[in-house]
DNA sequence: TTAAAGACTGACTGATCACTCTATAAAAAT
DNA sequence: ATTTTTATAGAGTGATCAGTCAGTCTTTAA
């Protein structure tokens, strides 16, 4: 048992169910199986501990939606791919979804460093630019169709989890509402 | 000076520049210029605190975009009415706005009673239900329109902070993207 | 004019919490 | 075999903070 995993672990799961207030290192450790001082021998800091769980959540789903996309698609495939994706990472690994969006509400965003935030962004924004060179998409900024993306995903994540559909309805509202963001960022 | 104005306007404040758990009472009651337990005379306990000022605000928004809209107004024109009037409210009121966000992510909605949250989306739910019934909305489901619509609007409102625009261009973006949305949720 | 109610004060408290410290055991390096 | 480094433990500490309390001031009402 790799103690540093088991921390993050419960951290995580105690964080999502009580915040990050309302979850004292004390009950992180207790969680974890470990001291309370071991928890502070892997993290100097209870923020370095929230800010290591959201990169490392982060990386992990980079890392999942790079596996998922084939550079030979097109653009649109893999944006499509992209967006579903992100959506079944969301709907299989809730915790974790729910707690990049708790802290990207938190006063713990500023710590993230920008080395991290770029490598965070790098595969939006690659695939943004491409479909800008390419002429593709309406003569809109490339921060609001990204944001827009953004917004939708989570609009659309949120519905998913609030409404309890079977795995064949959700499937076909990913799909569905795919196709509306696309409609609306590209050309006609 | 209404000394219970004092604190709701102190803890905004604090709130939006420190976060919930970052900002004790007492440097609220501080801020506010009344003494530690005037906070504790108005306010039972810190989240009553923190609920009441989430609701106040709702409500602030709320009368102001019903002063905007006009029942004369076609479907489609009231809709744009809330939509931008909300813009509008958010770029002026920003922290209330922030406010807003950093609460529905915290542990506290749970705390806002139903009848609260009715009062607070029956604007939205009324419109709604009205394009429902005139068939003018594609065949998705209401929450999922809502939701979009709502995701819609926060990422065009992010969008517009975290970018220094004249009033002019605000505007042009605001009527711009308006239309990019109910072409998504309305039949062509 | 006086009594009652409500507003307001700020020192105080009990609990909690992030983090430290000392100690020991295990592993790695020499 | 011995030293050094790393991992782990858990009791302890100082600071902080939400909320209390006992009492004063102010307003209202009789």
């Amino acid at each position: 048992m790799d103690k540093e995993k088991e921390i993050l672990a419960a951290a995580l799961k105690l964080f999502v169910e009580f915040g990050f207030h309302g979850t004292p290192t004390s009950k992180i450790a207790k969680e974890a199986g470990v001291a309370n001082g071991t928890l502070f021998h892997y993290f100097n800091t209870k923020e370095d501990l929230i800010v290591a769980l959201y990169n490392g959540i982060k990386e992990n789903l980079n890392y999942y939606l790079l596996s998922k996309v084939k550079d030979e698609d097109a653009l649109e495939m893999r944006m499509k791919t992209i967006y579903s994706e992100s959506l079944y990472w969301a709907l299989i690994h809730r915790d974790e979804f729910f707690f990049i969006q708790q802290f990207n509400f938190s006063p713990h965003v500023s710590k993230v460093s920008e080395e991290d935030k770029e490598k965070q962004t790098r595969l939006y924004a690659c695939l943004l630019m491409e479909g800008i060179n390419n002429d593709m998409f309406k003569s809109l900024s490339v921060d609001l169709i990204a944001t827009l993306l953004g917004s939708h995903l989570y609009g659309v994540h949120k519905y998913l989890v609030s409404n309890d559909l079977s795995s064949t309805k959700q499937q076909e509202i990913i799909d569905e509402t795919f196709v509306l963001i696309w409609q609306m960022i590209t050309k006609n």
